[in-house]
DNA sequence: GATTTACTTGACTAAATGGTCTAGTATGAG
DNA sequence: CTCATACTAGACCATTTAGTCAAGTAAATC
């Protein structure tokens, strides 16, 4: 019955790259809509205000982004510690790309948006700490196997991966406000630092 | 000649309060003047936007908030490893009184408003960077301090610093995502291990 | 106390923005 | 094919917002 859309789709898209490089309160509808290409009834048939449509674009940017660049970077099938130089070296790699394309590092859109959104819209917020939880899941489990091998001493790996996730959130906030990529680099010897050991450098071959 | 006026300060004041609060792009001027009690004319004649009085509303806060505290904290009086300790704990103190009084935890505005100005207006993220230089400044002398005491290892002070800021923001951003005391609460020990060594506990008279 | 001048006031404008509504269109199901 | 219905279009409205302005007020200086 009716015809199908991929509206949701666009729009979703749409505010995703909008709210990452601008803000989500500096995002208007009408440029949503512009950027999507769909017109303002469309918007509203589809979503009843911006807020419902940011649930799913966060929901939208872990599908599409984040959980297919977390899985190659975290395979089981590399070394704990080289999965997390992948993962350092992907993320300095992303961000140097896209700031020669914008001449501006955006950051994490999990904590740049979330940081602003958590005010207005608690259920938002809410969905960023799912996500952000999801992405702990990835160093718990990498950081545990290290223990498993041996390569770092057997301190609560949930613990450290915390750690881990919030010094590496921090230091994309501080590359954001700064412009400048140099936190990013240093993020190697500093998550060395706070495991126990040294990440091993990133092979230059790696394509994620 | 003419007369004076500190509706300047009235309007630093209330934009740092509310941007803090909220966000740097939700807080209109109508809001702000509101807030400052001074009428929209007297802000138009102060300053010519929003951006120029955020600026000045940074240094404000700095001067009136951070810089205090910070001298507080870390006075030369108390062991390094006491004066890190005493940071934490004051911080953690303040977020739960906020907390406790507004029923939200608002983190630390160089990060959250920050991270949304960047993109915004160059200029105030530029100062946003510089007080983020000042903080660490604390930091890497109380390190200094600590290896000259034969606390900690001899590492470059200056790059540890670094991380532990950018840990420390990094958990008080994401507090205020979540709005949650709890990453909060793990610093101490993660800050040890960033620093190889173990925080004491907050002695429980500390007054900042 | 006069005067000068910085400051204050609040009404006003134009533009932007969120949100609505109705008429129309395409498409999946029978 | 046809019909029901989900979707699209885009004009329209009410509000909010940034910013202006001209007239008025108070205080620092002489």
């Amino acid at each position: 019955m009716g015809r199908t859309s991929d509206t949701p789709k666009k729009l979703q898209a749409a505010l995703c790259e909008l709210m990452w490089q601008q803000s989500y309160g500096r995002v208007t509808i009408d440029a949503i809509c512009k950027h999507a290409g769909v017109k303002k009834g469309s918007f509203y048939h589809a979503y009843p205000d911006k807020a419902a449509l940011a649930l799913e674009a966060f929901e939208y940017f872990w599908r599409a982004h984040s959980r297919p660049w977390m899985d190659g970077a975290f395979s089981p099938s590399s070394d704990p510690l080289t999965r997390l130089s992948n993962w350092l070296a992907g993320g300095l790699e992303k961000t140097l790309e896209c700031k020669e394309l914008h001449g501006k590092i955006y950051g994490c859109p999990l904590y740049s948006v979330g940081t602003e959104i958590s005010t207005l819209e608690p259920v938002v917020a809410e969905k960023v700490t799912e996500l952000l939880r999801r992405y702990r899941r990835y160093l718990a489990s990498t950081l545990r196997d290290a223990v498993a091998d041996g390569l770092i001493k057997p301190d609560d790996p949930d613990e450290v991966a915390r750690d881990v996730l919030t010094l590496v959130e921090g230091a994309l906030t501080q590359a954001r406000i700064s412009n400048s990529a140099d936190p990013l680099r240093r993020l190697p010897s500093s998550v060395g630092r706070l495991i126990g050991a040294t990440i091993p450098e990133a092979s230059k071959t790696l394509t994620l």
